[in-house]
DNA sequence: TAGATTGTTAATCGATTAACAATC
DNA sequence: TAGATTGTTAATCGATTAACAATC
């Protein structure tokens, strides 16, 4: 724990600026200035450079970012450069299509386990990964060592795995249920999907005009 | 446009606080007050009092909230008693578990239509929905009149509909996809859903202690 | 050098928290 | 009534924006 830690703001912005850089990138551009590149994000020259400068100085004065440098650095901050191997639990429709349609490699991980408990899709493939069983879960972590766990299942059997995958050495929980996840461990992290939420609040904007504050 | 407007921060909260209350319900609360509710839900009773009071009083001095009550209240807010027609543009994996994942009926929606460019597909039924042929869009949008689209279809065809779709009538997006929706019509709402942006998110914290702010 | 643009400090804005009078 | 808890105003905190000296 350094000083001050990284706001939530910040980190959130960082996947974004790394994708907006790479398509700079991919488009030729060689450099760019903090206000050109808030004019296409959408942001302002202030905030990107308020942001940046968390992590260090990769600009130089007069003359803006170098592109791919800048690319390559927040790749390294997000730890992209670090794959770390991830399971996913729950082999639903919703889980099959995490598999099937995360690129995990650019994202720093690497799929290394699929788990479901009904016997009639334990054994199928989703690309190159066999589905297991839950009760081999302990064997693929010996092999494999994930750090990370996926969670496409139902939000009852959430609360009873998560226990074990943290014993089991997972430190990190990229959650689709509505189980309400509190660790204990402070060293553990969440990252709550919550799918239903986010098209509740497109309800909202489209019925809207209630309220003001 | 009323005095001002419900902040962002608020919209986000309000499924939630949805969920928690049906939970609630459930377990058979009656009533509850914010310093309960706050330590279930993890926030402060300042807040979710707050909150509320963006709407309308929903409490009662010396007793709290009645749960069915505010339940229904904030489903009313959410407009989740509005059910509004939802098309589906992509039925590639996650646009398939987006459609029989999701219950679009409490979220304030019903699916009226999927639609794909791929012959291979056009015609199969994902739950009762066929899949329909892109060309025929305006068919099915007479038909259901949609409101809302959800995005599950590659950047470059996102780019190509969407101007399309809000001729249509479309006035929101849920979008699956890179692309960065800019609308000019102040009308129309957007919410998008990056899951890759969000799994990064994960590797930095899985992999940080770089920096400070 | 002159012009451009950063890194960084200060000012502003908004959201969260605390406090308390009103009242059930 | 006395105790509890709201609705709401004021205080605090944090994040965003503006400004500008440093410097390439």
């Amino acid at each position: 724990m350094s000083k001050n830690t990284i706001s939530n703001s910040v980190i959130r912005r960082l996947p974004r600026y790394y994708r907006f850089l790479g398509e700079l990138e991919n488009n030729g551009y060689v450099r760019i200035s903090s206000r050109e590149l808030a004019e296409k994000m959408g942001l302002t020259a202030s905030q990107i450079r308020q942001d940046f400068n968390c992590f260090g100085e990769f600009g130089q004065q007069g003359y803006g970012y170098n592109v791919a440098g800048l690319k390559m650095e927040i790749g390294r901050i997000l730890g992209l450069d670090n794959i770390t191997p991830i399971i996913l639990l729950g082999a639903g429709n919703l889980g099959r299509a995490i598999a099937s349609h995360i690129d995990f490699t650019s994202k720093g991980f690497e799929l290394v386990g699929i788990f479901d408990t009904n016997p009639a899709v334990v054994g199928e493939k989703i690309g190159d990964i066999p589905i297991s069983h839950i009760d081999d879960l302990d064997t693929v972590c010996k092999i494999h060592n994930p750090q990370c766990a996926i969670l496409c299942i139902p939000k009852e059997a959430a609360s009873r795995e998560v226990d074990r995958l943290i014993d089991k050495g997972i430190r990190a929980f990229w959650n689709f249920t509505h189980y309400d996840l509190r660790i204990n461990h402070s060293d553990v992290s969440v990252e709550n999907v919550h799918l239903g939420d986010s098209l509740a609040t497109l309800s909202y904007r489209l019925n809207s005009d209630k309220g003001t504050c």
